[in-house]
DNA sequence: TCTGGGGTCCTAGGACCC
DNA sequence: TCTGGGGTCCTAGGACCC
């Protein structure tokens, strides 16, 4: 039979944190987006205190220094290395791992026992990892993914289960749906919720209830999908994307935002080198790229504009050079000098992804491939041992107006040898 | 004044072809 | 006044996820 195991850590930014300051254990912590701009991860005591996910920081920040929440600033580098640690004890358990974000994973548990034994198999697992790394995590057992993430979160929300949940049987599988708010099933969301109730649909039970075609007519194939994962008929199956086939880099400006060109040229330099890094590190390349600009939708007071222009390439590269100089083009070819506008949000995305073996070329074209190749081969091995950016393009600058603020960020406790931590000698 | 970032999948509608 | 039909491919936009 077709079994799944889903691995959540849980609220993964603030244990990661937690593991380094021991003393905030059974504290409320929160952790901020970039720029200290929202909440995006809270731990239970935070949670408890009413705050939301996505809650931005400034409305809340008197009443979390009033209620004693530690906060932070997101620390990526630590994220996700200890992402990397988790990941890669949970490999141990399964011929095949799914990672599906930086904190949750699908397992491959067909054919590997009955449920009895899984299911202390998987608790063996979970303490493996909260004594390999210190971070909790919740595992959820059934024949769908779609049933195996419900189980992960009656996992989390049991402390008797010590962390695992299993929904096999049908009897099972009724008790788990009857109280299971619609909204927290994986696939529905807030669009959805309001539909489903204007039908009645408060809980899974209600939807799994209803008919195949009547949901297929309403909710198209992803609703019937959703459909049938939860009447135990699997869908989704277990799969390692080699590819990605969207690479984005975006990021908020700080404070009120930007308005001179050449500010938000240099960022935009600096996110299409960085998308043409992950592109080489996946040995891919793009066919085409689009560069977006736009002005903070939150401000009623200001003029709003959207810059978003598509470049294509006659011959799909990952080359810095080449994907810079036209990220750059189309952001001046689309700016508007007679308007002051004032940019909050920039980024570059590169699509049309293929292996980077297999590049049709260009019969007409006029490049040197492979001298290329061979320049951001050696510029790649520079800046890998130096840091990223070390070598960069002129348009990438050096100024730090566009750079991020963050003003509670811990150390590179993992990452960096100048910042791991330091015990008092006795 | 201050409001994140990075993905996937599906569909509707237009362009184009025969 | 009458003005094809069917298929494919591409793109933009909207839904979802963490």
């Amino acid at each position: 039979m077709e079994l799944f195991g889903l691995a959540d850590c849980n609220n993964f930014f603030c244990s990661c944190e937690r593991v380094f300051h021991p003393d905030l254990n059974g504290k409320p912590v929160v952790v901020l987006s970039n720029n200290d701009g929202c909440i995006i991860a809270r731990s239970n005591e935070a949670k408890a205190l009413g705050l939301k996910m996505g809650q931005p920081f400034y409305q809340v920040k008197d009443q979390l220094e009033k209620q004693g929440v530690a906060v932070f600033s997101s620390n990526y580098n630590l994220y996700g290395d200890m992402s990397r640690r988790v990941m890669s004890l949970l490999s141990r358990y399964t011929p095949h791992l799914d990672i599906y974000s930086i904190d949750e994973a699908f397992l491959d548990f067909s054919g590997m026992g009955n449920t009895d034994q899984l299911g202390e198999y998987a608790r063996d697992m979970v303490r493996t990892i909260a004594k390999g790394t210190g971070i909790p995590v919740s595992v959820g057992i059934a024949p769908t993914k779609t049933l195996a993430k419900m189980a992960s979160k009656y996992a989390k929300k049991y402390p008797d289960y010590h962390g695992v949940a299993i929904i096999d049987t049908l009897e099972k599988r009724h008790k788990a749906l009857e109280p299971f708010p619609i909204g927290d099933v994986w696939g529905i969301g807030r669009n959805l919720v309001k539909r489903m109730e204007q039908f009645g649909i408060h809980t899974a039970a209600d939807f799994a209830a209803k008919k195949p075609s009547w949901v297929q007519h309403e909710f198209n194939i992803t609703g019937l999908r959703t459909w049938k994962e939860l009447n135990g008929q699997s869908c989704i199956q277990i799969e390692t994307l080699p590819q990605k086939q969207s690479i984005c880099t975006s990021r908020s400006f700080p404070d009120a935002g930007l308005c001179e060109l050449e500010q938000v040229e240099q960022a935009v330099a600096n996110f299409a080198t960085a998308c043409t890094r992950k592109l080489r590190e996946q040995h891919s390349v793009c066919g085409s790229i689009t560069v977006f600009a736009y002005t903070s939708r939150f401000r009623t007071d200001i003029e709003q504009n959207c810059i978003y222009r598509n470049v294509y390439f006659q011959v799909p590269t990952s080359n810095q050079q080449e994907i810079v100089s036209a990220a750059c083009g189309a952001l001046r070819s689309e700016w508007d000098t007679n308007h002051r506008y004032l940019y909050k949000k920039a980024g570059v995305i590169v699509w049309n992804i293929s292996d980077a073996g297999s590049v049709q070329g260009d019969l007409f074209d006029t490049v040197d491939r492979s001298r290329m190749e061979a320049l951001m081969k050696a510029v790649d091995n520079i800046n890998h041992k130096n840091g990223h950016d070390t070598l960069r393009t002129a348009v990438q600058g050096y100024s730090q107006q566009w750079h991020l603020k963050n003003e509670h960020k811990s150390r590179q406790y993992t990452t960096n040898l100048e910042q791991i931590i330091t015990l008092k000698a006795l």
